[in-house]
DNA sequence: ACGCTCGCATCAGGTGGGAAACGG
DNA sequence: CCGTTTCCCACCTGATGCGAGCGT
């Protein structure tokens, strides 16, 4: 169906650019000029229902790989995920941990999952242009669990997330007729920083915000850039992790593995223009790139210094966040990143204001009251409705429902991620890529969260350790934190389109180096007390992932 | 004199809106 | 005819270059 599974794409790696790879150390972002075979065949394309944590009582052991396997490793060499991902039993079910022991393996974090999910109520939609179109809200990921000084190439793969054909009508994204499956161009993009090491990769934000969706079909050859989609059709990202030589080279030799990781709330509908009024509002909110769209903008984003929680990181007079405190006290747990994080009047008094879409009353705001504490799961694509792209909200987060109210029906709102910078190598860069995420938390404690297997993790990614401290920990305590289950396979079979393809990142990336490719890769630096935070944690476990700077939380169910 | 920092201007690129063009 | 796609526009962000100011 895909052309990922159609075609088999091999990168050879030249002498020279392994030279030159040995020359500069990977951790510097060095080039990754040398590619991976990548093969059609044996493709794991296993489901991953990560970013979801467990409700109280969720035992590591009883969701693993064994119910993971059974429900979503079927019939996966396809490039779609839909046949598998038929979403039996909530996520949680899903929700495959690694274990402990020698079949540790890496854990994924979507940083910015929150905003993620706010764009995932409404169905997420990205546009597509010929020239290609950055995705909003970018993929970010932080990555734990990687042996240190092997050599990695990470990348995105995005498939198509349901068979079917998608067309907005009355309000609401609705099935029409059977997705063409016959797309062809590249579905896969490498991460320039590829190959590099594990410390690398998960000493850092791995951002993918250059990530370019395009139709035309045409330019998948030319630049690594674009991935080529059809418009009206929903699409699932998803993370590969390809454990290579120090060449960048995939060695059949050994027991190469890929591991491949898929936050269905990423999940998003291709198109060229927007069909939901309330995704562009979205978007005009959250991308600064569009703040010319904002209504009112000054108005808006200016507010009372009591107001303020959170000091605007770019001094930008407009990029203030707003956050009332009552709302505070009120929902310590679930801050704003699940509230409109925008002025109250903007709904009101602005001429923007989003009307209230019927797209938007999903079966959880419809609910009213109860979905505060309860929201039922929601199947993912298992009976080709629209139903499919929903994700399962677990109890947990019943209160993340309750703030992700459509505009209409906010009540309060507050700012957030949209007054930190755009690219992570700002001064509040890990937050920035969180964009709501982690930029929307305010520190806030919530001790005895139900879930909550630790309750005050203080060490998060190596990289949130200090300015992203806080909010991964309000993460963590919030249920946004993410841990994406993994498969392995053999002899990955990434169908990566051409060699050129390749090439053209690693030059790319060879340019990049002064920045260290600041908005591809990683923000910042990752903080480095991150060990003092553990070791002073009295929840912190000291395992493989602790003593990679891993959170409380984290290791949690990565060592159970 | 030299190096560093800061502020300003400029430029490239990203954004959604809207109208026109396209195609079934 | 209608839905979709393309193109252009104004606005914004971020990177970069340049010169002024300051300290050594």
């Amino acid at each position: 169906m895909l052309d990922g599974e159609g075609e088999t794409s091999s990168f050879s790696s030249t002498k020279q650019a392994a030279e030159e790879r040995r020359k500069s150390p990977a951790v510097d972002g060095d080039d990754p000029t040398a590619g991976s075979r990548y093969t059609e065949h044996g493709y794991p394309s296993s489901i991953h229902l990560s970013s979801i944590l467990p409700p109280a009582g969720f035992s590591p052991t009883t969701a693993g790989r064994t119910h993971f396997s059974s429900t979503y490793q079927l019939g996966q060499s396809t490039g779609c995920i839909y046949p598998p991902y038929t979403g039996s039993g909530s996520a949680l079910g899903g929700m495959t941990l690694p274990t402990a022991g020698p079949g540790m393996r890496a854990q994924v974090y979507l940083c910015n999952r929150p905003l993620w999910l706010k764009f995932h109520r409404h169905q997420t939609e990205m546009i597509i242009t010929k020239q290609g179109r950055r995705m909003f809200p970018f993929l970010s990921f932080n990555i734990a669990g990687l042996n240190l000084t092997a050599h990695y190439n990470v990348f995105v793969e995005v498939v198509l997330a349901d068979p079917n054909h998608w067309r907005f009508q009355g309000g609401k994204w609705v099935t029409c007729g059977k997705a063409d499956n016959s797309s062809q161009g590249n579905k896969v993009y490498i991460h320039p920083e590829s190959p590099n090491t594990g410390a690398h990769w998960m000493r850092q934000e791995i951002s993918f915000s250059k990530l370019k969706l395009t139709n035309n079909k045409g330019t998948s050859h030319s630049t690594s850039q674009m991935i080529v989609l059809q418009s009206l059709h929903k699409y699932q990202p998803r993370l590969h992790i390809i454990e290579v030589t120090e060449d960048g080279v995939e060695d059949i030799n050994s027991d190469v593995k890929t591991q491949s990781f898929t936050f269905p709330e990423t999940q998003f509908i291709a198109v060229t223009a927007y069909q939901n009024t309330d995704i562009t509002q979205l978007k005009i909110d959250h991308n600064p790139f569009a703040k010319g769209f904002r209504d009112n903008y000054d108005s808006i984003y200016t507010a009372p210094e009591n107001d303020r929680l959170t000091p605007s990181p770019t001094d930008s007079p407009r990029a203030h966040q707003l956050v009332p405190g009552a709302r505070y006290t009120m929902q310590p747990l679930f801050q704003d990143q699940f509230v409109n994080n925008l002025p109250q009047n903007r709904f009101y008094n602005s001429e923007r204001a989003v009307p209230q879409s019927h797209s938007l009353l999903s079966p959880q705001t419809e609910d009213g009251a109860s979905q505060r504490w309860f929201v039922t799961s929601m199947q993912q694509g298992g009976n080709g409705t629209s139903t499919s792209n929903k994700l399962d909200l677990t109890p947990y987060e019943g209160d993340y429902s309750s703030s992700l109210l459509p505009y209409g029906i906010k009540s309060l709102s507050m700012q957030t991620s949209h007054a930190l910078s755009y690219y992570p190598d700002s001064p509040f860069t890990t937050m920035s890529a969180g964009w709501g995420s982690r930029a929307a938390y305010q520190r806030k404690v919530t001790p005895s969260l139900p879930w909550s297997p630790r309750p005050s993790p203080t060490a998060g990614f190596p990289e949130c350790s200090e300015k992203g401290k806080p909010q991964i920990e309000e993460e963590a305590n919030s249920g946004g934190s993410l841990i994406a289950s993994w498969t392995e396979t053999q002899a990955s079979t990434l169908s990566l389109d051409k060699a050129d393809v390749y090439a053209t990142t690693c030059k790319r990336r060879r340019l990049s180096l002064n920045g260290l490719s600041t908005e591809d890769s990683a923000s910042d630096i990752k903080c480095e007390d991150l060990v003092s935070a553990a070791t002073n944690g009295s929840s912190y476990s000291k395992d493989a992932s602790s003593s990679k700077g891993m959170p409380a939380y984290y290791s949690f169910y990565t060592n159970p």
